[in-house]
DNA sequence: CGGCTTCTTGAGCCATGTCAATCCCGGTGG
DNA sequence: CCACCGGGATTGACATGGCTCAAGAAGCCG
């Protein structure tokens, strides 16, 4: 389960150029940093604060695609299609550098072997987020809850954080856009994990109780689909 | 619904190196083309009959991650970990080309545009599997099934066959495995499908009978998860 | 024609979506 | 400081989609 850091933790903290970038922007509650369909600008880097990204699909309800966390980049996926997939919300007060379409485009012909790392971590990307979603879809509830949590857990782990105790501004029916799960079956399933004393959950505020039985949970392989 | 192909169908076709290979390898059904876990040693471009990838978890079972016909380059997903993160499966015989590690280290080196492409199309890549698979994760079996036939007929129209009437290798098991559902409910959605005059399915091979209602079907957003 | 695998069909049950009521908490105004 | 209000969270009752188990049909190859 080496693979279990969320779609935009990338380990880009090797390329030193960005984090030398001066352009902070800050964000309150509920503003957004790009719109869907907006033509691509640059990548941002999360210094503080956390964001959705959400997609609507073609007349469908809007999907929560991602949660980014301080040192996450943002926009990756907008490079190959050259505009932005969904819209970057911020969850509470969040400040991000913004790093322009035009430094990468230095940056990349400058050390080429940047570019390469790049591909690294986007063919990594694509390879996490297959496993991660192949499996979500073949899992049951408990079974999503529990891999997110899991998830979310090793990604506070590598950015330095507890990953035992921490806070998600994601609200119940975000989670639950998330995983592909009503919002009542999210808080139902939290309910249950609190009484089998996995975790403990107050508000927004979560604290891992046993990381094992959790990951026992998200392996043992919910009843969807045999094959 | 521009974004419909699936994992392995890159539109790299734009790529010329890509088509000089001379290294042809000649498959079996059922032989394989790699191991899970084999160290990355090139990519494979498909040149006929077709494959599945599939992955297996920490102690759970195979799961279809991906299917890759004619004019699909297999293996991106190993270009990050340096490992093929799944084994790829002949499904009836099979011929590949195979462009070497060290070939497209080459060609990477002469022409940086080409990298940066690979790069775009990874990127692609990464939004495009995250929508389709969050997307099936709130779909119903109807839902799913309908986004699978909608996507396979937009592939193969790209590929230059015929969007309405193709065969797939896959068995209706690979097919449940793919999108996370078992044999029985795929077996009963088609006849479903096929009462309904949406499309005709003998054996492997099908026949799209209203394919607007099939996209209607896949967009009309199934139950699960209401945010 | 027999043996294998794959596919289809049926009956029953459980998980989870749906609908609806209530609760909790934070903020706002009196 | 308290009453009110609104959005999110929880909980309950119910309906149903899809998994399970099981049997049979249809291909496929010898």
């Amino acid at each position: 389960m080496s693979c279990l850091h969320l779609p935009l933790g990338l380990p880009l903290d090797d390329i030193p150029e960005l984090h030398d970038t001066e352009t902070f922007t800050l964000l309150r509650k509920d503003e957004t940093l790009f719109e869907q369909c907006a033509p691509f600008t640059g990548l941002f880097l999360v210094r503080s604060g956390s964001l959705k990204q959400v997609s609507t699909m073609n007349g469908g309800d809007p999907l929560v695609m991602a949660y980014a966390m301080p040192g996450d980049l943002v926009g990756l996926d907008a490079i190959g299609p050259d505009v932005y997939p969904g819209t970057a919300v911020a969850l509470e007060t969040l400040t991000v550098s913004v790093l322009s379409r035009e430094r990468i485009g230095e940056l990349g012909a400058q050390a080429p072997e940047l570019r390469q790392q790049l591909c690294r971590n986007l063919s990594q990307e694509v390879h996490n987020e297959r496993l991660m979603l192949r499996s979500l879809l073949h899992r049951t509830a408990v079974g999503r809850l529990a891999y997110f949590f899991v998830a979310m857990s090793a990604r506070f782990r590598r950015r330095g954080y507890s990953p035992i105790q921490f806070r998600l501004a994601l609200s119940r029916s975000d989670i639950g856009s998330y995983l592909g799960l009503t919002v009542e079956t999210v808080s139902r399933t939290l309910a249950r994990f609190q009484q089998q004393e996995l975790l403990k959950a107050s508000g927004r505020d979560f604290h891992i109780l046993d990381l094992d039985g959790l990951i026992r949970l998200a392996e043992s392989s919910g009843r969807r689909g045999r094959g």
